[in-house]
DNA sequence: GTAAAACCTCAAGCTAACTTTAGGTCAACA
DNA sequence: TGTTGACCTAAAGTTAGCTTGAGGTTTTAC
């Protein structure tokens, strides 16, 4: 009988939600967003096209990735409306985020290398130790406040 | 004049946050979160060690790894309380938070991985791409789906 | 036919990490 | 001494991403 819901391609809001693992309140949030659409059947309850599953899905691999769901409105909205996307649709998505996510995995690389940098010189010196570069210190080792007459 | 203040070891929080680059109100909330300390003078205003500058610092740092301000305030608890931190205090923050950075950085690859498959094999299909991999999509029949399982 | 389950809307609540506002005190300088 | 500017507190506001609650309607099951 649920079944029956795939098949009608009309799928009720609590059917989704079970689907699709979030809850009914997300899916009226999404939508409130503009992630996901759905039309109202005559007693005015959301009905939604199968491949809402595979958006919110969707939806979900890219907040694991760390992507809004601003960005995530943005990159979707490149999505054909008027037809059913197709994989090719959807494996464009996957380039825009997979490069995002190198960009960040390489921003991160780059603050490793600055941590590793400090923890392996061992002075963890305000002129060269970016991660504390802001640092003002009035240090033992360099007394004095003359030091920080500069900036 | 201003260094008079460093030479005192005694900053007011204007001073603070001038030479930290947060706000006043910042520098009340980190104080209100525990995360940094004062005391007051006659006037009831605060004063802090010049040593706060640094915590600031590193509290930025961390930030910008991605650390939660109440994973911040774990860490920095480890520092001693009595005497002002060393170099090898601080440099064992930075250890604690290099190795967190790791793990983060192997999730985003194993996750790139996962998103290169996708496109990689062309078919996003169903059963085999793990980044749609619970999207139900018309046709079987199946019980029971949760999103995306994040290992 | 009726009762429970599912659905609806709108508003308020929640966490994180702050910022802004309001109303008042204290300190620095001419 | 007076007037700025820096400081104080407490509370409310902000953004993201949702959840919860109240009060009411529709659908489904027996």
């Amino acid at each position: 009988m649920s079944d029956k819901k795939l098949i009608d391609a009309n799928l009720a809001v609590g059917f989704v939600a079970k689907r699709s693992g979030v809850k009914v309140s997300t899916l009226h949030f999404y939508e409130s967003k503009g992630l996901i659409r759905s039309w109202r059947n005559n007693g005015n309850q959301r009905r939604y096209k199968p491949d809402v599953l595979r958006r919110i899905a969707v939806i979900k691999a890219a907040q694991t990735m760390g992507i809004t769901l601003e960005d995530i409105k943005q990159t979707l909205s490149t999505l054909p409306e008027q037809r059913t996307p197709t994989k090719q649709d959807w494996a464009a998505l996957s380039k825009v985020w997979q490069t995002q996510l190198d960009e960040r995995i390489q921003y991160m690389q780059r603050l490793r290398e600055r941590v590793n940098g400090c923890i392996g010189c061992g002075c963890l010196s305000m002129a060269k130790c970016p991660i504390y570069n802001k640092d003002d210190y009035l240090g033992e080792e360099h007394s004095g406040a003359v030091l920080l007459e500069r900036d």
